[in-house]
DNA sequence: CGTGGTCAAGCGGTA
DNA sequence: TACCGCTTGACCACG
């Protein structure tokens, strides 16, 4: 038996004004002529942001979804060059103190996935640097939040650069340069176009990092499809997290484009690799990443609802036997 | 008011 | 080497 918690990404599509991406863009930012009012009105949107997210960890608690990622978008131009010395986490310390009790109160797990631009295994020190910089940011609203940092920022593990053996080298040689308290933060993903589960957990193993396992980056990119052969080790990488593991369960959007995610979850490939993994491990969390966000995990719920082997526990976490 | 074009970033592929 | 597409949601100028 193992127990599914369902999670998703960023925000909902049933909540109306809620977006916590709003944003200003750096062409924007440059026009204003004064430039203190331009970061008084990235400050309000960074409010609105997060206050946003607020309003969706509501949102999640009474349809009883217990796990979240947080959007990366919600303090704009935060580790931009021109706005370097901004004190952006002064100005949503109240939103993110609200944030703290409200988890105070009610248990949900909280991720980050910085996006792609954060690149690790870069050869390119401004490169590296910058991402340094975007990892901070994520660990400044982790703690201004009152979350542990520990394995909270999902990152794939970066370029192939054209020789894939190299860049992962390179990223064990980079992986020094990374403070500690970022290290800690970090899980890796297998991609769907250069590093494998195969490469992903060559690094995870060799540098103690948990591997969050794609089953569509898998299907669409491998050098081994059977991923069962490597499935203990993928559970392994979580021994020394407090944390469950989790994966990433996603559905192409149709076999021509198969590498983009389609708006539902295909629950019949859901449950044949939820049957596979059955009893492995005693609980995992799955992050839904679908363009219809909650809706999709709402549907995917009533579709499981009808099969033998899965018992309902409640709006978003089930038991399979 | 609706909407096509624009914005950011770095990689990867093509000419 | 230079450009374009990828990806994402939001924003903006236009009609």
């Amino acid at each position: 038996m193992t127990v599914v918690r369902m999670g998703y990404v960023a925000m909902s599509v049933h909540l109306q004004n809620c977006s916590p991406s709003q944003t200003m863009t750096h062409a924007r930012f440059k026009k204003l002529f004064d430039r203190d009012a331009a970061i008084r009105k990235l400050e309000r949107i960074a409010r609105s942001n997060v206050t946003n997210c607020l309003r969706l960890l509501k949102h999640n608690i009474a349809h009883d979804i217990a796990f979240f990622r947080l959007s990366s978008k919600l303090i704009p131009l935060a580790n931009h060059m021109d706005l370097k010395g901004w004190n952006y986490i002064k100005s949503i310390k109240k939103e993110l103190n609200d944030i703290e009790s409200f988890l105070a109160k009610y248990k949900m797990r909280i991720d980050f996935h910085p996006d792609h631009f954060v690149l690790l295994n870069s050869k390119k020190v401004d490169i590296l640097n910058q991402s340094i910089i975007t990892l901070k940011m994520h660990r400044n609203l982790l703690t201004g939040m009152g979350i542990h940092p520990k394995h909270r920022c999902v990152l794939h593990v970066g370029g192939a650069y054209d020789d894939r053996d190299k860049a992962l080298e390179q990223f064990i040689y980079n992986w020094g340069f990374v403070p500690v308290d970022l290290q800690e933060m970090i899980m890796l993903e297998n991609d769907d176009k250069s590093f494998t589960m195969n490469d992903t957990l060559y690094l995870c193993e060799k540098l103690a990092i948990p591997i969050v396992f794609d089953y569509h980056h898998h299907l669409a990119h491998n050098d081994n499809h059977n991923w069962q052969e490597h499935w203990d080790r993928v559970v392994s990488t979580w021994d020394n997290s407090p944390l469950p593991i989790k994966m990433h369960i996603s559905s192409p959007r149709s076999s021509d484009d198969f590498r983009a995610h389609a708006d539902y979850i295909d629950a019949k490939m859901f449950l044949k690799f939820l049957r596979e993994i059955n009893g492995s491990v005693s609980i995992i969390d799955c992050m839904i990443e679908a363009k219809k966000k909650d809706d999709a995990l709402f549907r995917l719920m009533k579709q499981l609802k009808h099969e033998d082997d899965v018992e309902i526990i409640d709006g978003a976490s089930f038991k399979i036997h």
